[in-house]
DNA sequence: TTTGATGTAACATGAATAGTTACATTATAA
DNA sequence: TTATAATGTAACTATTCATGTTACATCAAA
């Protein structure tokens, strides 16, 4: 899975818990069926969102929900914790350049700056989009979903 | 090859054939040997820039030498012209969603501009990063380079 | 014509990703 | 307390994709 399906996989499984409501237990063969792939994948991407303090997981007959109210949860947060790897890693700079070589010596102090410059515009512009702007859309598109009682409220 | 890595080498590359002198042929393996790599993925590469209007190769006993100005080519021209996978496809949204309920159907709308907006982020700052600011940073960094004689040693 | 390079196909390799099965663990409800 | 229904995770397999290698045709210049 490409780190970024992985991403929007997140904030699909993060949409259903924000948005059923509580007497609908959201497990993950529910999310799996409904993301359209395995329990155990599922499961993993529960696994780190719970890790990074985004949702609480119940053993047992559960069901996921979300420990922060939307507003505190942006694709940021999401990104982080369901890629262990950094955005570093993502736009990287390849470490096998000769260091006898005058332009390999310095490939990397030299791209440094530049790359995180991207990097930091891609966290801004990240950070600026929480779930809270997420559900409001999906509100706008489906408005079904939100016209049942107890919706999933928090904070 | 990481995407992004490609893209640093690809840099790196294009840094050689613009500092060095002309009468230093810039061959594959002279830079597979500086950039750490094999000579026919270098060769892939520089076919990638090619196709992109970059560079001109010359065959036979030739070298690379630039098509454009430094000033004409950004790190965005290098993405794109080293990987043909889009921004979009980078930062990707999973097809596999259930069409039958209601979050799978409107994700991949819900999601598309929010993330057309962090693409355009990053397009944008890629493009504002141009060779010749690079090349001005490896100057301040390896006067050297640009002393004469000294340059032709490299490899 | 010889030499030294590119261009690219075809195949092999390897590493990362994803999927499957299995089972221990745990909370809840009867 | 026990049965049930779910999570948590390990271990293994399969697959995919990026990379590396070999080989050779092509080309330009001396």
């Amino acid at each position: 899975m490409r780190i970024s399906v992985k991403c929007s996989e997140a904030v699909h499984m993060l949409l259903m818990i924000a948005a059923l409501p509580n007497d609908c237990r959201v497990t993950s063969d529910l999310l799996a069926s409904s993301v359209g792939n395995n329990p155990v994948e599922v499961r993993r991407l529960l696994s780190s969102l719970k890790k990074a303090g985004i949702i609480d997981v119940a053993r047992g007959p559960g069901g996921a929900t979300l420990k922060r109210a939307p507003r505190d949860i942006t694709l940021l947060d999401i990104y982080f914790a369901v890629d262990a790897t950094s955005l570093n890693e993502l736009i990287g700079i390849h470490g096998h350049a000769t260091q006898q070589c005058p332009f390999g010596k310095n490939i990397y102090q030299l791209l440094a700056e530049p790359y995180a410059q991207i990097g930091e515009a891609i966290r801004e512009e990240m950070d600026s989009i929480t779930l809270e702007y997420l559900i409001a859309r999906l509100r706008d598109m489906e408005p079904s979903i939100f016209e049942q009682p107890a919706v999933r409220e928090i904070g």
